[in-house]
Formats: structure tokens, sequence, C-alpha cells
RNA sequence: GCCCCCUUAGCUCAGUGGACUAGAGCGGGUGCCUUCUAAGCACUAGGUCGCAGGUUCGAAUCCUGCAGGGGGCGCCA
């Protein structure tokens, strides 16, 4: 580098990227430096370009380079490259594509939390698997992670909740705003059963583990779990007083009209205690945030929100800065809102639409796999259109049952050919489908990286709809085990080569990666 | 009025600074089961990348403006 003809004492090199080709004519990775230089050398980027490929020094038995106009430079992988990585990518198993890049920072996620005063719905069951998968992800990224559920456990709608449940066991009626589905009554009945009396307490803390059990049940049968239960209420055993004093001796309380105010640098301040003496969730927020970020230290903080919690964020992070505390410590995903098509029928499913289609309802209807595969066929910030009979179609027309049956596939064929032995041949594997199968192998480890990196878990089925195609072209064109031992013995290997990384991929997914469909 | 997300093939969506022919799935059309599972493969039709400017050697991708859809702007949660 340093011998680059013309370039400016002191000035900035810009950074060095190998990117991946889109076009596989151009190799496999290509190198834009050339290009990005011109400007500052004053020459031709082909030039640049031909400098840079002879300072490169790449080992020949790594890949080949070339330039190509206006001034690329690509890299080709060898064959034998290839070829020479499939027994290690076997052996690592569970393991490949699994890195150290967070350096085990301890980070948490916190997800679903929705609340405790009846059933988790369909609508927020995407954000439940975006938080699950993003947490796996950042798992395989070698962060520390700890998932968390943030349980309202106060505050005014617990009230009501108690409330609604006194009144459904003495049979008057739910109170103004109250709730009043079918599993009021359950509650009610299992309270008089189990002897609570009918007191607003402890009919909530009643109902609040009845239905916590509910959620648990869902989301276990949807694959996710939680390493830790955050009850709200245990944010105003000291530390909300707390907090509320430091906010007081840098000058952010205001009371007026009866109710305590953050004062905030914009234009608006926003209640936190009300004039009823409740907190808002504001006010919760905040101290929890201050729980996470202070008193428990992560290095950093993953809310998944729902998209109509958006206007929240800036409030947030600027009451958490004014608190000490770096605002990009605490990373919010929103999570857009999903619509439900039945047939002809479009339902938008929004909190004030108040449109309710239950999470247990869906879960028979099209089964966790399937779900989760569709929420994670979109980027979390898109708005999507979840088709249930899609969804439920047991054929080739569901992509989550592509991905599968490639895994399943390559799993009978390792079975077929579990006695065969035999020298591989590795070098045999030379067919277009064969390195095909290993370039999009290969890319396994970047893909986990670049998905913890934007934490963005829809990267992982885009990636696994690729392997599964490479994975059915291969099966489809290459014949695994025959009379050939040698060639036998390469294809079996890239065939487990193969099934680990899908496996993995599925894995990561939370999907299921059956033997045989 | 202000803030956030979206606008790419008939439909649902990837791609968010790079390369000739802008991709996938579904849906449409045509082939392929005497060979390890056809829940598969191959071929084909289908696109002014919302519109208009700008930056750049290069823009679906960045900037500005406009239009359309959704969400938010509460002492609701």
């Amino acid at each position: 580098m340093t011998s680059l003809n013309g370039w400016p004492a002191g000035a900035d090199l810009p950074a060095v990227l190998v990117e991946r080709t889109q076009n596989p004519a151009h190799g496999d990775y290509s190198v834009t430096l050339p290009l990005k230089l011109a400007r500052t050398l004053r020459r031709p980027p082909m030039a640049i370009a031909s400098e840079l490929i002879a300072a490169m020094a790449l080992a020949p038995s790594f890949g080949r380079t070339s330039v190509a106009a206006p001034g690329f430079i690509n890299i080709t992988l060898e064959p034998a490259w290839l070829q020479a990585q499939l027994g290690p990518i076997a052996d690592a198993g569970p393991s490949w594509g699994r890195s150290e890049l967070g350096r085990a920072s301890p980070v948490q996620v916190e997800f679903v939390s929705s609340n405790p005063t009846g059933p988790m719905l369909f609508s927020h069951a995407r954000g439940a698997v975006v938080g699950d998968v993003v947490a796996r992800v950042l798992v395989a990224a070698g962060f520390s992670v700890q998932r968390e559920y943030y349980v309202n456990d106060q505050g005014k709608q617990i009230r009501l909740f108690g409330e609604s449940i006194r009144a459904r066991m003495l049979n008057e009626p739910i109170p103004e705003g109250g709730y009043g589905g079918d599993y009021i009554a359950e509650i009610a009945t299992q309270a008089v059963a189990a002897g609570v009396p009918p007191e607003i307490n402890e009919l909530a803390s009643f109902g609040i583990r009845w239905v916590l059990k509910d959620i648990k049940q869902d989301l276990d049968r949807l694959g996710v779990q939680h390493d830790h239960w955050f009850y709200e209420s245990t944010l105003y055993e000291g530390l909300h007083e707390e907090v509320l004093k430091r906010l007081e001796a840098l000058g952010r309380i205001v009371k007026e009209e009866g109710a305590t105010w953050f004062k905030s640098d914009t234009d608006k301040n926003d209640v936190l205690i009300r004039r009823d003496g409740y907190p808002t969730y504001f006010a919760s927020d905040i101290f929890y945030h201050v729980d996470k970020l202070q008193r428990r230290n992560f290095d950093r903080v993953v809310d998944v929100w729902g998209a109509d919690h958006q206007g929240q964020i800036g409030r947030l992070k600027e009451a958490i800065g004014v608190l000490g505390i770096e605002p990009s410590r605490l990373v919010v995903l929103l999570v857009q809102l999903v619509s439900v098509k039945r047939g002809q029928e479009t339902v938008r499913m929004s909190r004030r639409a108040g449109v309710g289609i239950s999470l247990t309802e869906m879960l028979d209807e099209v089964g966790p796999d399937a779900l989760r595969y569709f929420f994670l066929l979109r980027s979390a910030d898109a708005q999507m259109e979840f088709d249930v009979e899609l969804a439920r179609r047991q054929s080739g027309e569901n992509p989550v049952y592509y991905a599968q049956y490639a895994h399943a596939r390559l799993a009978n064929v390792l079975k077929l050919g579990a006695k065969a032995d035999g020298e591989a041949a590795l070098d045999r594997l030379s067919s277009e489908w064969e390195l095909a199968l290993m370039r999009v192998m290969l890319r396994w480890p970047d893909v986990v990286r670049e998905a913890a990196e934007a934490m963005e878990p829809h990267r992982l089925a885009f990636f696994t709809d690729e392997l599964a195609a490479a994975i059915h072209r291969f099966y489809k064109n290459c014949r695994v085990v025959t009379e050939d031992a040698t060639l036998t013995a390469a294809r079996l290997l890239l065939s487990r080569a193969a099934r680990v990384t899908i496996a993995n991929a599925l894995g990561l997914m939370g999907v299921q990666a059956p033997d045989r469909m």
C-alpha cells in the first residue's frame, strides 16, 4: 500500500471493503477501492487496480484475482479451496457459523411483554418471533444475551383487571373500561375454587398468575423462552423515588395541575405521575431502563416494540440521557403491524382497531414453524400481510416446507449412504451444482454476523431459501449414493456439510429441521 | 401541522452506492417421476424500481421536494 504512487501524505485511506459480487460471472468477491481512490490519486482506476492486484499476493490455492472495467478487482475462489472447507464445516456441526464478534458483551433483549391482563393475540406474535431470533442470532455472534419479559403487574389497568374478576365473581356489572373476555369468567371460577377472597389485589395477582401461565404456554408452543421475568412492581420498591429525586435535582421535575411532569428540552413536557397518583407508563419506562442500563448495567439493551409505540422512543431516550445513560445503548426495534388475510378478506391488526385473533388459535391453525418462517420472510420494519391459507397449506407453495424438505432429502441420502466407505475424492465435486452449493454454504458465517450487526433476522430466512434452492438443484442433478465409491464419499461429505448448514440456519430461526417428511 | 415506516413483476416481498439481462416466492404458460422423497427440477411470459429535481465516474440504493398507503403525536396501554 505504501508503494501507491501519488497518495497525498496524511490523507485518509478509504476503508478497504471486500464485497460479495452480485453476479457470479464476476467471481466471488470484489474490491472497489480503485474506483474510490481514483479521484484523490487523479489516476485511472484501471491502473490503480493493476497496481493493487500486484501488491495483494493472494495465495494461489485460495483464489484468482482479476481486474475488470471500470476498476473492479474481482476475486474468484478456487474449487480446491471450496472443496477443502467441507470437512471442517461438517465437523464443526452446530458451531459452524458462530463467532466471537460480541466478545461475551452482556446484551439484554426484552420482547413480547404483553400485558398480563389477557391472553396473547396474534398481533403480539411477530414481535415474539423477531425478538427471539434477534436473541438467538446475538448468541450465535458471541454476545452474552438475556431474554427478558417485562410484566406490567401494577397500575390502573391491573386494578381494573382485579375489579373485573371480582365483578364476575359477584355477578356484578363489569366496571367502565374493564375486561370482559371469557377468560375472566374462567379466572373467577378458579379463584372461587381456590378460595381466593373477593378482594381486588388478591384477585388481580391470582389473575396475573393465571394469564402468565397461559402466555407461557403459547410462547412454549411458539418456541420462545425468556430467561427472566421482570415485574414492574419491583421498580416501586425504592428505585422510583431515587430516580425522581435525581430528576428533581437535575431540575427536570415540574408540578402542574396536580400532576408531576418531566421537563423536556423539546416543547412538550410529559406526565410522570398522574393527578390520580398512578405513575404513567412513561415513568415506569424510565425507571425500568435505569434499572436495566445502570443498576444491572447491560452494555446494550434491545427493546422490541410494536410500531404504534414509535412516539415514545424520543422522550425515553431523552430521559435516560438526562440521567447520564448514553442513549445509543438502548436500541429499539420497531416491528410493523401485521394484517391477516383469510381468503379474500384482509383484517388489519392494530391495537386501536381492537381486532383480536388469539395466538392460540393461530398456532392451532398454522403451527409454529410456518408462523415463525412467515414472519421471518419480511423485514421487521415493513408492514406485512399474513396469508393464513398459504401458511397452512401443506405443499410446496409454502416456503417453509421448501426449506425443510431440502433438509429431509439430505438426511435421507445420508442415511442411505451411512454404510458407504471409500476415500472422498473431493476434486471430483466439480459440477456447477456442487460448486454453487459450496459457495452458498460458505456465506453462512457472514450471514450470521450481518444479521447480528444489523439485528435483521429476516436475512436468515432469505439465506435459507437460497441454500435450500442450491440443495434441491444439487440433489436433482448429482446422485449421491452410487457404485462409484470415491465420488459417493465426496458427495456424502458435501451432503453432510450442507445439512449442517441448513440445520443451523433453521435452528437459528427456531424452525424444525425434520429428517423425514 | 409535526414525527416514524412503507411505495420495486398480476399478488406478497428481498435488494438501500457499483458492473452486461433489477431478483425471489406465489399466481399464469410449457416440459421432466423405470434412478437416493415430484413437498422437487428446468424453461417461459410479466417491471417507466411512486413522481420530479440534485449529488456522483456510477443511483432502485444518498439528498431535496411532491404524491399515495399505514402508524403515532393522551394525566390510553
